[in-house]
RNA sequence: GACUCCGUAGCUCAGCUGGUAGAGCAAUUGACUCUUAAUCAAUGGGUCGAGGGUUCGAAUCCCUCCGGGGUCACCA
């Protein structure tokens, strides 16, 4: 069938739009609509012997239907949750002319429309605190139909539970899976008391470059774009590592960002190509003084949302009880393995990791090799808050040496439910030694690793007026929320995940191809009915465009001759 | 990228080893003044994701493509 055609209801719909307005009534009014309760207000605190509740004004969807002549149950829904109405024909039409009931509420309007109501609340005989309207208004129409879910005893039935509908109608998913908007409230919430946080310690907000000449801060592939004026390439960012160190160069002790990046690599349950990221340095501190400021975040977080540190995900309880374990790399994989790979080299780390069945190539350095051990045989046991400390000089090239071992980086990065959730440094503000890490990233790129850091000289030259002693922590606020809303996938705490595009109907207009062609004009109007283009009709064989054709006209009772087979074959061959 | 499953009415889903497309909700018409998955009666609604093949005959079997889910790989 041709996209493009309403399907029965929708023409109803249109056809109801119609008749509302013969009878006067806007189906798209201008005003607005006074609002002075909600329904879960009202369903909290409604109390028959206070009489409260008596004059209330509320608007919302129309979510439910049980007519019974005269009188008539529904289910509005605004933007708390819903609240069961009770219309009489009488009371909203008190004259001779009962249209507004009649009409208007039993045959114009449908499950979906806006209407504003208003009326007094009471308890029904069967137990049900509702609304008893004495007035209602159309304030919008629907004219696409909606999925019905319903729901007794909390038992959903024909739940609206496709992903790709989900996804790509959020809107939809939001109406009516009602549990949606707590993931994303409860979200908000999270983004809300990390930013409480961060004030009230009096670090600053800021915001940096989207659009970076040079993607730094990461190792990830970019997406690039174009300056026409300019007239040079853009990168959207993968990080803002690089862009707050200069803040903190230029004289704040402590800034912030949530920030959206970018990143063109694969996409699964935990990886949007755009994703949101929080990076804060502070100056003065180092790396034990960061793990103590994550631990007491993520507490803060954890009880703001669940009034407990013990957070329920999957089958587990996750407890964000302060202090978290603390352990370095080294001892992960001793822990792990039974290998202490403490001090041994490249060689050596590759029989490591053959013993331990982990695939290597040549393009892999220390850092890389000792990465992948920790990645295949560590990462996925730290189910509880872990800090994995002290992470090998090559993979953390922005990141400075550690005190004790030059082999080493003072690094930590949580990890919740075998996943990483926070990165952190005491931040390298040595120029020097950041100009001969960048250079060391160019060679490892040289070896052909393809997402080794670029040489950004002017952040090199910040560093050469002076940073102070900082320390940095990013973390992934979606994977924060997930693990806050117990969600498996990105995707469901993203409002708009991405998706490939719909694929779109065909329209092309070949009025006057289809006329070269020969083919009559009914004929013709049938042909694009069918969905085929001049182009593409050629490729079919005539017999079954004849038997399509004939087919179509049987099937829709079309009172026109039918060609012969010759003439279908004389028009394809022109 | 690999493997695997799925795509049937507005929605949720049946449809066996090929033989004229089914149900519930929603819709339409009617009945009904406290219902709540309201109920009762009647009615309409589908080129079974797209294209090709096998066959007298394909929603069903085969191939290609499109879209999506899951697992894995790559990637933080």
């Amino acid at each position: 069938m041709n996209p493009n055609e309403l399907s029965e209801q929708e023409v109803i719909r249109r056809n109801s739009l119609e008749e509302l307005r013969k009878l006067g009534i806007d189906p798209y009014p201008h005003e607005g609509w006074e609002i002075n309760a909600s329904s879960t207000e009202i369903l909290a605190n409604f109390n028959p012997e206070l009489k409260n509740f008596q004059e209330v004004s509320i608007a919302g969807r129309i979510m439910s239907r049980r007519i019974m002549g005269s009188a008539s149950f529904a289910e509005i829904q605004d933007q708390f949750g819903r609240i069961q109405i009770y219309i009489k024909r009488d009371d909203i039409c008190p004259g001779e002319n009962k249209d507004l009931y009649n009409t208007v509420f039993k045959k114009l309007l449908d499950i979906g429309d806006f209407v504003g109501i208003k009326g007094y609340v009471f308890v029904t005989q069967m137990g049900e605190t509702s609304i008893h309207v004495q007035e209602l208004k159309v304030l919008s129409k629907s004219v696409r139909v909606l999925p019905i879910v319903k729901e007794k005893d909390g038992k959903l039935f024909d739940a609206f539970t496709d992903p790709e509908q989900r996804y790509r109608q959020r809107y939809v998913d939001l109406i009516v899976n009602p549990s949606i908007k707590e993931v994303f409230i409860k979200r908000s919430k999270i983004v809300n008391t990390l930013r409480d946080f961060y004030n009230s310690k009096g670090y600053l907000e800021v915001e940096t470059p989207i659009l970076q000449p040079l993607p730094g801060g990461a190792t990830a592939r970019p997406f690039t774009t174009h300056h026409n004026a300019l007239d040079i390439p853009l990168y959207l960012r993968i990080a803002n590592e690089l862009y707050l160190k200069r803040l903190i160069v230029g004289g704040f002790d402590g800034v912030y960002e949530f920030a959206k990046d970018f990143r063109n690599e694969g996409m699964d349950r935990t990886h949007n190509p755009e994703f949101t990221v929080m990076e804060i340095y502070v100056a003065y501190k180092d790396y034990n003084w960061m793990m103590d400021f994550t631990e007491e975040m993520l507490e803060r977080v954890a009880l703001a949302l669940h009034n407990t540190t013990e957070v329920p995900l999957g089958d587990k309880i996750i407890d964000f009880k302060r202090p978290f374990k603390r352990i370095t790399m080294v001892d992960a994989i001793k822990e792990h393995t039974g290998i202490d790979i403490n001090g041994m080299d490249e060689a050596q780390l590759k029989d490591v990791c053959k013993k331990l069945h982990i695939e290597v190539n040549e393009t892999m350095g220390k850092g890389k090799l000792i990465d992948e051990i920790f990645g295949e045989k560590c990462e996925s046991h730290y189910i509880q808050p872990t800090f994995i400390m002290d992470y090998p000089i090559e993979m953390s090239p922005l990141c400075k040496k550690h005190r004790s071992n030059p082999e080493l980086t003072e690094r930590f990065e949580l990890m919740v439910n075998g996943k990483e959730l926070c990165n952190a440094y005491t931040e390298l503000n040595d120029p020097i030694d950041q100009y001969e890490r960048f250079k060391s990233q160019l060679e490892l790129s040289e070896k052909g690793d393809d997402e080794a850091m670029f040489i950004d000289l002017d952040f090199v030259r910040a560093l050469e007026y002076g940073m102070p002693p900082t320390s940095g922590m990013g973390m992934g606020i979606d994977r924060l929320a997930m693990i806050m809303t117990n969600q498996v996938s990105i995707q469901d705490v993203l409002f708009f995940p991405q998706m490939r595009p719909e694929k779109k109907a065909k329209r092309e207009d070949d009025t006057e191809a289809f006329q070269a062609m020969g083919i009559p004009t009914e004929w013709i109007e049938v042909i694009q009915k069918m969905g085929h283009t001049a182009e593409g009709i050629k490729a079919i064989s005539p017999g079954k465009l004849h038997n399509d054709l004939c087919g179509f006209k049987k099937k829709n009772k079309l009172e026109i001759a039918s060609p012969t087979q010759d003439q279908v074959k004389a028009w394809l061959a022109s």
